[in-house]
DNA sequence: CGTGTCATGTAATCAGTTACATGATTCA
DNA sequence: TGAATCATGTAACTGATTACATGACACG
């Protein structure tokens, strides 16, 4: 059995705060979630349409005056119930993929200053998001002690903290670590004869 | 443009510790990058016999007699400048998906029973996964002392070590926060329309 | 002789992004 | 009027996993 579809309990979840047409979703996601999800259009309205299909939705076209035309979207109960099924789910552990550690496991065919500046530029990075997080938790405590949500997003505003927090050292004792390695390991070594054997293991 | 594919980097990268059939590569895969990158069988045969097709490695059949038939690439000059190149390019950030973080960010439509079952199950995960990168380090401290990859190893674990003691210390300290929540705003309440305001907030 | 591992591959399917197409409305 | 934003969608493409098919050899 595949990996069922995560794109339509983001959906449900979002729509718990309301009524929203798909372009609001496509906002919400950038708003709210951006730091551990996001959906796409090419996403989005294909599944606003199957869950509606399946009850789970219930989808009006406002043609108001008023404001412009567009498609909203409301929670029915089998979508909130739905929902909470999922919730109850034990929740997979997420693939990484990780594009700069591949880079500094193969560091040694680099140079010492390509390394570098990878570190450095995960520093900044990191630095950022740290900035970031803390003012968000500034701006949830300020604004939203009386939302229901408030210490939810605490918590997963926490993860961000204590990891972009945790790389953030990271990257300073790594800068200090390829620092001490001696010249004569750094060279970028063109020739792939040596010894043959797989790393790990060994004698 | 889209994001240039990088099971051929992974693969050349691999192919630096020497000639090797798909088979091993996924062994390799599976046994040293497990932690920030892997790849199925259905990506790394196609992309062997492209990486061959375009010069970047060599693949020879080996129908010795001695051991089992099998297709062995080497990596060529061509493929290690390829490698080196892209070993200079900057680091693409992962975008992190992440499913638990999802679930607690809508735990208010749970049960508290059941959020803190997903942080005891992230705090399980998060011990034994320290707990490996702390074995990896001794092995990687005696095993590899000579091994001029060593320092760049180092460096890739301390990322998991650091990483999953932050995380381990969120899962305590979240365990705690939603612990603390008052009960009247844990219920896991069906309607969006509230702000009945408890008298007197703060805690 | 049957189970496990070595070994290579493909087809089906799913997931996801990007780019594009369209058109209305708002506002400077 | 022209740019920005609101709004909905689709087609083409890439990425990636899963499941399957095949067969050889090793070991008990």
């Amino acid at each position: 059995m595949p990996a069922p579809n995560k794109t339509r309990f983001a959906l449900l979840g979002l729509l718990t705060f309301g009524p929203m047409s798909g372009y609001d979703l496509k906002r919400m996601f950038e708003k709210s979630l951006n730091y551990f999800w996001n959906e796409s259009y090419g996403q989005i309205y294909p599944m606003l349409k199957k869950l509606a299909g399946e009850g789970l939705t219930g989808g009006k076209r406002e043609s108001d005056p008023e404001s412009r035309s567009r498609t909203v979207y409301s929670l029915k109960d089998e979508g909130m119930a739905a929902f909470r099924e999922w919730l109850a789910l034990p929740a997979e552990p997420m693939r990484d993929r990780n594009e700069l550690l591949m880079k500094l496991f193969f560091g040694r065919h680099s140079s010492p200053d390509i390394n570098r500046n990878h570190l450095l530029a995960a520093r900044e990075y990191y630095t950022g998001l740290a900035q970031k997080f803390d003012e968000l938790e500034i701006r949830l405590k300020e604004d939203c002690s009386d939302d229901p949500d408030q210490p939810y997003w605490l918590v997963t505003l926490g993860y961000g903290q204590n990891q972009s927090r945790a790389l953030l050292q990271w990257c300073d004792q790594s800068l200090i670590a390829l620092d001490e390695i001696p010249a004569d390991r750094t060279s970028s070594d063109n020739s792939k004869n040596e010894t043959n054997e797989p790393p790990s293991g060994g004698r």
